[in-house]
DNA sequence: TTATCATATTAGCTATAACTAATATGTGTG
DNA sequence: CACACATATTAGTTATAGCTAATATGATAA
């Protein structure tokens, strides 16, 4: 039975739940990018990606690494890689109960 | 290499990034709940914690089955059971990165 | 049927997340 | 050094999520 601080664990799910952050995850997913790569990939303004990335980075789930005069992002870890795999999974046996109800807060 | 939905996948992601939502999970992780069990648990009022009740069941995370004049609630299947093993799996692993970095977004 | 209890829904308010525009920092290059 | 380019940060605004209080629905039991 694992033991996982309350606010931690939301900060870190939260991170997962917005478009453009799940965008950019797909993005590095397989390889690192620099900001201005994520940033035309995704074709957002290059403000918000860096302030997304702070996000992620600041959540554990993405690292920077300065090389040059760019900064390379990509997943931190191999688990961080599973676990988006895991959502996908996990997603592809439900996904037609997610769309058909929209009785929902949010 | 699955194809999911961008915004059923959003939508879905965002459904655990709320203390309240995730304080539910863990309450019915192991067994259904009547509704009145879970606000009594989480001290919470009934009616934002039957908001947040829906939000899960629209997003496909749990199910409701009404049983005489209680609602009992319950995970949906076992992959979403495995999937809150993994958030805790991949936590254990990664919390002191987490907590560390204030650096962020939100 | 009426009363009671469990749950759901709605409307309005508050809090927070995300976006934009502007500016700052930092790194290499002429 | 000055300049250009890459990225980060900040402040202010807008959009959205969550909360509260009140009310509605739906089930059981007297």
């Amino acid at each position: 039975m694992i033991q996982i601080d309350l606010d931690l664990k939301v900060k870190f799910l939260r991170a997962f739940g917005d478009k453009t952050r799940v965008q950019i995850l797909e993005c590095i997913k397989y390889e690192e990018k620099t900001v201005s790569q994520i940033v035309d990939s995704l074709d957002g303004n290059q403000s918000n990606i860096s302030q997304h990335l702070a996000c992620l980075r600041g959540c554990g789930i993405i690292e920077g690494r300065q090389e040059g005069k760019y900064v390379y992002y990509g997943l931190r870890n191999q688990q961080i890689k599973e676990l988006l795999g895991t959502f996908d999974h996990v997603l592809s046996q439900i996904q037609d109960d997610v769309a058909c109800c929209e009785n929902h807060i949010s």
